[in-house]
DNA sequence: CTAAATTATGAGTGAGCACTCACTAAAATT
DNA sequence: AATTTTAGTGAGTGCTCACTCATAATTTAG
């Protein structure tokens, strides 16, 4: 049945998520979802299948939702929206991100995939509003593919931070105050120019 | 002899390096320090030390120099001769920095050694830079937790993207380029205000 | 209701690997 | 030169864990 295969997927998922692929046993997968060990391989050949579906499910359902909605108005709010909406996509999927970037460090075929089938295309389309918005002398002529970069850096920092290495025990930041100083800072700078 | 230790920590960096630690054996780590197995065992009770003993011997060797050199100048100067050394700094030690960060991600105790040795020493450094720019009236008065981290985010991700996950292959990035970018989009944004 | 087909089970298997230990080689001490 | 101490070895051990397979339960077909 079609169900157990989305079950088997979810608690996968979920452990993947909490230890690590490594670390997560194909017991533990077996009995997060309620079944026997021995099921999981009726729907998944190997371990390593098991995390190359949940990753491709990750990205098939995630990445539309990430590429779509480039809003209009004044760029600050257009700016503004666009990190909320990503921030709100990340924080959703932020355990099973996480245990994808681990992963994708030392295996090359999983960064391979993501990198193409989601770095490259979110970046691309972001390039692309760079440039519109260039053309129309709102944005200074550096290279986008920088420019943009350097803004979801800005993001980055702060979800790794949060999402994945537990930092609010240490500093904890105002998310609202965080957007509006990247926004801030990714349009006028830190230099004080005087009042 | 405190030779032979050495040569283990240095051959166990570089496979952990390679492979991550889960797939590295303590076989291969032997072999590639032209020792037996067991001699390992001799110097660290297990290889969970190992790995702890690679990252200590990292850290407190580079963090000084982590730590030293806020240069004077012009904020420009100063802000680009920061970025261009912490770039060298963790270009040196790339490998071992994607090992550990790795490896953060899932393990809690090495997590907490890092943020608090290095992390936050590191931001602390860096926002009493920026308080006292602030002072003299160069910066503009945003919170400088978050300023700081949005620097080092604008770095981290050129750094990520590079070294860790071998982005090169898809999309390279002239060095001086990306300093050069970071420094202006972080100084004045990326608003066209007109010339 | 029975037979066949499908799906689920979990004890069992073998491979991999961290770690041990009985032994050897070398160095230091007498 | 003899003896003790220290350093190094690698085959062996026991445990973990992905994966298998004979059997059982459930569903479907006749």
């Amino acid at each position: 049945m079609e169900e157990r295969r989305r079950e088997i997927l979810a608690a996968a998922g979920r452990v993947f998520a909490r230890k690590g692929f490594e670390r997560s046993t194909t017991a533990e997968i077996a009995r997060e979802a309620g079944v026997a060990e021995g099921t999981i391989f009726r729907y998944f050949p190997t371990k390593r299948d098991l995390l190359v579906s949940v990753v491709a499910s990750l990205v098939m359902e995630s990445l539309p939702a990430l590429l779509e909605r480039i809003e209009t108005g004044t760029i600050e709010d257009a700016i503004k929206d666009i990190l909320r909406n990503r921030l709100d996509l990340i924080k959703e999927n932020a355990p099973l991100l996480k245990l994808f970037f681990a992963e994708a460090l030392f295996r090359e075929d999983l960064r391979e995939k993501f990198i193409e089938e989601v770095v490259l295309r979110a970046t691309a389309r972001a390039e692309a509003f760079y440039r519109q918005q260039q053309e129309q002398g709102n944005l200074r002529p550096l290279n986008p593919q920088i420019a943009i970069r350097c803004l979801m850096g800005m993001l980055g920092i702060f979800v790794i931070w949060k999402e994945f290495l537990g930092g609010d025990k240490y500093v904890r930041f105002d998310e609202e105050e965080v957007l509006e100083t990247i926004t801030t800072i990714y349009l006028d700078g830190v230099r004080d120019r005087g009042r």
